[in-house]
RNA sequence: CGGGGCGUAGCGCAGUUUGGUCAGCGCGCUAGUUUUGGGAACUAGAGGUCGCGAGUUCAAAUCUCGCCGCCCCGACCA
């Protein structure tokens, strides 16, 4: 390709618009466009690593046996009715003429189901895995970075289905190397961390996540054992007897007017906020649940559900808190706090005298202490957990990073196949309902993460697998003959050669190639200049600050040894990957 | 949905407090000349319903009201 032929508006200011790095270098390098908050263009050089992504994505889903189809982007109302997913409030409505009603498929469970109960009866027929790459429709809360999170979306999209849980697992496994391999050719180091199912379901799931400062999520691991989950999702060990109960002093209850958050009360009290138990009301279904942590904790609605058997729960309103404790909220405490199951987290059983709200409005109460002033009728891990918390698997301590979230797989079991009533005739002559497994990697989102990792201070730097164009020869003066001839002999071998080569013989100074040439990030660049006229042109890896010099007849076959060397090693990254050895942290 | 910020030429911004002197600057773009190893210099140009709509006023980018859009933080979320 020839840069004066090729579109990319490349910017020599950061658009306002943008915040992250990833974002802003697509931005500048002419990658994609802004269309509507979360919507976006994909210009011809990121529409190129989408294609390249997409290609490694097929070889990799292809060699575990999966195979490609393409589902509809438009879904009738009365798919995702079936599972009781019309409810999401993410899902993109739209009506037809007729006032039939629709959805822009935002994941494909419900589709890919109706698909295999029409067609696949008999276990002979099974496994199967079937995915496709979409584009899907989210209506996000809050769209950010670009295509990092837009409400529009290229996705990878696989669904397995199997005769048993066991051949689920197989399945599992297969798309857990296919997508540490995928990752990895792509250039990009993930952990496999343990995590919420969401809008989804099923119970076993895990993400990939990409660590960077400038994620969405945060993950909390262990350095010596290896545990690693999302917080959303990570558990927190349990130490017994940490801490000796101190002498219980009298309860005694005192004025707070006024003051009723954490903040406001240890400002007041001239306590710590880990002196004081917060206690939150929840309904769950019918029932009302007052739930304990520390006062300098968060409390993870996910572990509640989970322990209490709920399928979720949601923070009571202030009506409710008023008929419930007979006080404004911010009062609420354990003490008197009758016809309610309390739920305390484990880490309380060790606080002694701490300061709870007195259900009085404008009143707390000192020196609590627990069985002698109230019950709790359930412990268990409840709170969100931090840096520094024991590891749920060992007597380390858990650290906390930030990271992208590229991928994520999940165990359905017949969560979606008895919903809908997905069955096929077994081996035993009975029907049984396909044991079903999902796995989605962001393709957009890659197109955002990789420059994220990968970049300095001049532009984007390009795993060569991904890059727009594997090679770039800037012409410095297409009025120089010599230089002319240079760049177009090497252009033609490397064509010649299948390689992807970026001719940059635009009317331009010098210096704007450079920075062109770096700020797109193209991997391998050869430089035609002065040189020329001595026979001698210079090789460069972007990724690198020095040139070489190197004969015009040789040239080329430089470049495809480094060309060599960079894919290689990107195999070998993957090759890491097979079955009976996957990826874990 | 809550909080904060922003909206003036393709991009980055000044001007808004205190209405008139206000359609400005830098980059980019067009033409010409010179230049050609890290975002060239000079000369001459093109490009704007100042987000939209009402209102106040002799007069509105500037004040008032309403609406829309975008970004960030949070809530929420594959």
């Amino acid at each position: 390709m020839r840069a004066s032929q090729l579109f990319f508006p490349t910017l020599r200011e950061v658009p306002s618009e943008a915040e992250m790095v990833s974002h802003q270098l697509l931005l500048r390098g002419g990658f994609i466009r802004r269309v509507g908050a979360g919507i976006y263009d994909y210009l011809p050089l990121g529409y190129r690593v989408i294609k390249k992504i997409e290609q490694i994505v097929r070889e990799e889903m292809d060699a575990q046996g999966a195979q490609e189809l393409l589902m509809p982007m438009i879904i009738p109302a009365e798919l995702y009715q079936e599972t009781g997913r019309w409810q999401e409030d993410v899902l993109f409505r739209l009506k037809d003429r007729a006032d039939r009603e629709y959805a822009l498929g935002f994941t494909h469970e419900e589709v890919i189901t109706d698909i295999v109960r029409r067609d696949v009866r008999s276990y002979r027929e099974l496994p199967l895995n079937l995915y496709q790459i979409q584009t899907k429709g989210r209506d996000e809360p809050r769209p950010r970075g670009g295509v990092v999170r837009g409400r529009e979306f290229i996705m990878l999209d696989a669904y397995s289905f199997d005769r048993t849980f066991d051949e689920m697992d197989l399945a599992y496994e297969k798309m857990r190397v296919a997508f540490s391999r995928i990752i990895a050719r792509c250039g990009l180091d993930a952990i496999l961390v343990e995590a919420e199912s969401g809008a989804i379901g099923g119970k076993e799931n895990e993400e990939f996540m990409i660590l960077a400062e400038s994620g969405e999520d945060t993950v909390l691991r262990c350095a010596d054992c290896g545990y690693a989950a999302n917080v959303e999702r990570c558990e927190i060990g349990h130490r017994n007897g940490e801490k000796p109960r101190l002498h219980e002093e009298h309860l005694r209850m005192v004025d707070t007017p006024g003051q009723r958050t954490i903040e406001e009360v240890t400002q007041f009290l001239g306590r710590k906020p880990e002196e004081l138990v917060k206690t939150l009301i929840y309904t769950a279904g019918g029932e009302i649940i007052a739930a304990l942590v520390r006062g300098n904790r968060d409390l993870n609605e996910s572990k509640l559900a989970r322990l209490i058997g709920a399928k979720r729960v949601e923070m009571a309103d202030a009506e409710t808190i008023e008929r419930i404790t007979g006080a404004e909220v911010g009062f609420t405490g354990p003490i008197g706090l009758n016809n309610v199951r309390i739920v305390a987290d484990r880490e309380i059983a060790s606080m002694t005298n701490f300061v709870v709200g007195a259900n009085k409005t404008d009143a707390h109460y000192l020196n609590a202490n627990l069985d002698r002033d109230f019950k709790v009728d359930l412990w268990g891990d409840i709170r969100i957990a931090s840096s520094g918390d024991p590891c749920p698997r060992c007597p380390g301590t858990l650290d906390s990073l930030r990271a992208i979230e590229i991928a994520h797989i999940f165990k359905l079991g017949t969560l979606y196949s008895e919903a809908m009533g997905a069955k096929f005739l077994d081996s035993d002559g009975c029907e049984k309902p396909f044991v079903m497994g999902c796995y989605g990697i962001g393709v957009s989102r890659m197109l955002a993460a990789i420059p994220e990792v990968y970049h300095d201070s001049d532009g984007m730097i390009w795993p060569i697998s991904v890059a727009p164009f594997e090679v770039a020869i800037l012409l410095l003066n297409p009025e120089d003959d010599q230089q002319c001839d240079a760049a177009a002999r090497i252009y033609e071998e490397l064509q010649m050669k299948g390689v992807d080569v970026l001719l940059d013989d635009r009317d331009e100074r010098p210096g704007v190639k450079f920075k062109d040439a770096d700020l797109i990030g193209i991997p391998i660049q050869v430089v035609c200049g002065k040189l020329a006229s001595e026979g001698r042109v210079e090789v460069r890896l972007r990724s690198q600050k020095d040139k070489q010099a190197v004969a015009l007849d040789t040239a080329s076959s430089q470049v495809m040894f480094l060309r060599e060397a960079l894919f290689r090693e990107l195999q070998e990254k993957a090759d890491r990957f097979y079955i009976g050895r996957v990826l874990k942290v």
